[in-house]
DNA sequence: GCAGATTATGTCAGTCGCTGACATTCGGCA
DNA sequence: TGCCGAATGTCAGCGACTGACATAATCTGC
């Protein structure tokens, strides 16, 4: 909104830091769409919530809408991909020493962590983000097109981990084994969040993948009856 | 077509064991339309064919498809259910003696297995499922319900486990975090057939399988650099 | 065998998600 | 100011899916 940046075309680190009025526009009505959205599925529900009303809550047509987004799933999933986007970036930057597991778990508690504390609330928040989980679960598509980002992601994964341990994955199985079960585990961990319905916030999620993590090792191992 | 029953209403046991004309004849416009959409799909795509082709196909109104069912997805993975359902059949009759994730390694190779040395062609044949699960990965619908089904598999798989081991899935996490980590080894699995893309059948499937789930240990203690 | 209750199926109309094609408007830039 | 390209609107259309109602087929008791 307050634009600092008297000239447009300025200095040369104006590059890139001002994208111009069109760019700001595109990012305005993007936003404004994923916030429409997001209000219209926690009132009426996903399904019942049409393109249409999103498009015209925003006041743009119906084909505009799918140019911004390829369809309904992704407005509603707009938000979790910010969050999943910095958790990448948490996991590039952990230390060489940490084992890839810790790696890992150190990376998503610290995402978690941290989107927790920046915004508090708004279109881009943590809380709404946790908001979309509950609602993920009960609109089949929806779910559908999460899991199938999930899986995006685990690719993501798997390529981080193998260039951050030199080795490649398609002769090593251990990223992708590995990427995969920290995918499952955090799912599950998702599962238990919706089900429980513990209305605390980032910090109950984070207690909830802590205790999920603490229990792979002795689910793979031996007997479970004492 | 040859109906050796003179009698419908017949011995006591006969009952459940001949379901009737029209029973018989709903399980038969139901196979053809997973046959028939079988062979569209694998000739000419999935999302290039038409719920009309399959159903024309058959000869019965888009309709009645609908009523059987709930989507084209379902009709792509229905071949595929059959074998989920086995699996878990498997599951069940595991020895107690077995720790819960000797159980789980064993009941999918068991059930891989059976299914291959069972129907070698035909509409539910394995190789089938092994085209279809090639299919499945560049599909993003189909792909999206797929993983859909397989957490709903997931949800089972917990169950059974808590029974078998005797404890409530809600208090202790061991069932959900291993059935997730033994489902996300699966798709792991499952990924690297599709990507490698070995001719082999239902056996190269297997020791895929098998290989992956021999990275576990590795994959989650300690550093991989040597 | 035959009415009458059930149940599967067909037909039709309609909604909604989504896409291609073309015209129009608006920001960027000389 | 005037041109270029990008963003948007409009329109027509396809395909998945659903509700409502009519029709035809099975099943049931007699």
């Amino acid at each position: 909104m307050a634009a600092h940046t008297p000239h447009p075309t300025g200095t040369p680190e104006d590059l890139g830091r001002t994208p111009g009025l069109r760019e700001r526009k595109k990012q305005q009505t993007r936003d404004a769409l994923v916030q429409a959205a997001h209000v219209l599925f926690l009132g009426q529900g996903f399904s019942r919530t049409t393109v249409d009303e999103i498009a015209s809550a925003v006041d743009v047509s119906q084909r505009t809408f799918f140019r911004y987004f390829a369809n309904k799933d992704e407005v509603a999933l707009a938000v979790m991909a910010e969050a999943e986007d910095y958790f990448i970036e948490c996991l590039r930057h952990r230390p060489a020493e940490e084992t890839p597991l810790q790696a890992l778990r150190a990376s998503i508690v610290k995402a978690w962590r941290d989107l927790g504390n920046a915004r508090e609330s708004g279109p881009g928040s943590i809380t709404s983000a946790l908001e979309l989980m509950r609602m993920i679960e009960d609109a089949p598509t929806l779910l559908a097109a999460h899991l199938r980002r999930v899986t995006e992601q685990e690719r993501i994964v798997v390529r981080v981990l193998a260039e951050r341990e030199g080795l490649d994955p398609r002769e090593d199985l251990r990223p992708a084994v590995l990427a995969a079960v920290f995918g499952s585990v955090l799912r599950a961990a998702h599962l238990s969040w919706t089900a429980d319905r513990e209305p605390e916030g980032p910090e109950g999620m984070i207690t909830l993948i802590e205790r999920h993590f603490d229990q792979l090792g002795p689910a793979l191992t031996g007997h479970w009856r004492t």
